[in-house]
Parts: C-alpha cells; sequence; structure tokens
DNA sequence: CATAAATATTCCCGTTCGGTAATATTCTGA
DNA sequence: TCAGAATATTACCGAACGGGAATATTTATG
C-alpha cells in the first residue's frame, strides 16, 4: 500500500474503518482514550459529556443519540464517512 | 480518478463521502429513496421503523439513535466508515 | 388548476436517554 | 497482596425518542 500511495502522490490517503455495530466504536474510543492517556472522567470532560455518556458509549450502548457520538468522535480526532456497498 | 483506480487494478474501489452532521445523512438516505422509486412509507417498511422516524431521518434530525440510523443505512446499502483526521 | 399523493407535524403515551451523584465492582501499580 | 484509582452500575429525575394515528401542509400529477 506504501509503494501505491507514492505512485499516486496520495501521501496523506485516509484509511477507513467499517463500522457494522456501535461496539466497533467504542472499542476505538476507548483505544484512543487510553492511547491519549485519559481516565473517562477526563476524556468526558474534554468532550462536554457526562461520565457516564462515556462509559456506556466505550462499551457499546447502542440506542446513543447519534449527535452526541459524533461529538466525542470529533473530539477524538475522527471523522465519520459513508460508501456505498459494492 | 479512473486512470488511477485502473492503474492500481481497483476497479471496485469503495468511495467515501465524509459527513460532518446527520443533516448531510439524511439527505443522502433521501436521494436514495427517491432514486428507488419509493415513497417514506414504503422505505419505513422495508427498514421496520416508523414513518415518523424516517421522516425526521430525512430530515436530519440530530438526537436519533444510532442503531436505528444504522438500520436505516444499511438498508439502503450504504456502509458507516470510521478514520482518523490526518 | 383541482385533486390525490406524499410528507411534515402534532397528539398521546410508554419507554428510555443522559446528567449528576452515589455506590459497587474492577483494574492497576507498588 | 492490597489500597487507591478507574470504571461500571444504580438511583433520581426531567427531557425527549419514536410508534401509531390523526391532521396540516406541501408536492406531484393529469
Amino acid at each position: 500500500m506504501d509503494t501505491k500511495t507514492l505512485i499516486l502522490g496520495q501521501k496523506n490517503k485516509k484509511t477507513w474503518i467499517e463500522i457494522h455495530n456501535l461496539k466497533a466504536i467504542g472499542q476505538m474510543v476507548r483505544k484512543k482514550r487510553k492511547k491519549m492517556g485519559m481516565t473517562q472522567a477526563e476524556a468526558a470532560g474534554l468532550c462536554n459529556v457526562g461520565a457516564r455518556f462515556m462509559s456506556e458509549l466505550e462499551n457499546g450502548k447502542a440506542t446513543m443519540h447519534f449527535d452526541k457520538i459524533m461529538k466525542v468522535l470529533r473530539s477524538f480526532g475522527f471523522i465519520i464517512g459513508i460508501s456505498e456497498r459494492l
């Protein structure tokens, strides 16, 4: 893939991870949070959500509000994309 | 981009659209639904959600449950992806 | 243009989200 | 191993989601 990106001059090509459920998102969020060396409480403060929300998000609770999830993802430097199945 | 995909033999490369809010998703859903020649009511039935939900989704209501949004997207042949901001 | 079809909005209602605080449980590092 | 830190869960409560039906509004059609 490195050769490919060099050939095309696309050194900064984004890598998309397909998401099938909220559990997967929760895992990504937790991993990133730990990488940043933060507790859930600190992360909640950063994202301006409650500690409870952060805990439930990381544990993959399915029925959370889309806008709040987006808020956390954005604060953590993630972006969401939509594509069509091939 | 066409030349690029041919060079790499990646004719089936997914194209990701970055999403910043639920409004954008709603627009995509509506566009797809119309393309499929369905009314909101029919689409709601297909996705097993209420007509009200479909209407609100298409109009970009922010506080909807993630799992239900995902359900509709999946029924419409969309996939969700996460990437990191560069 | 009139009317039917489609969509948006309101109503009623049961359920649940999520903030905050408290408490129970689990994890971590010395 | 154990104490403290971190996380998960529970309790209380107000706000609001969403199903289904009804109604208002908008759009499409002949």
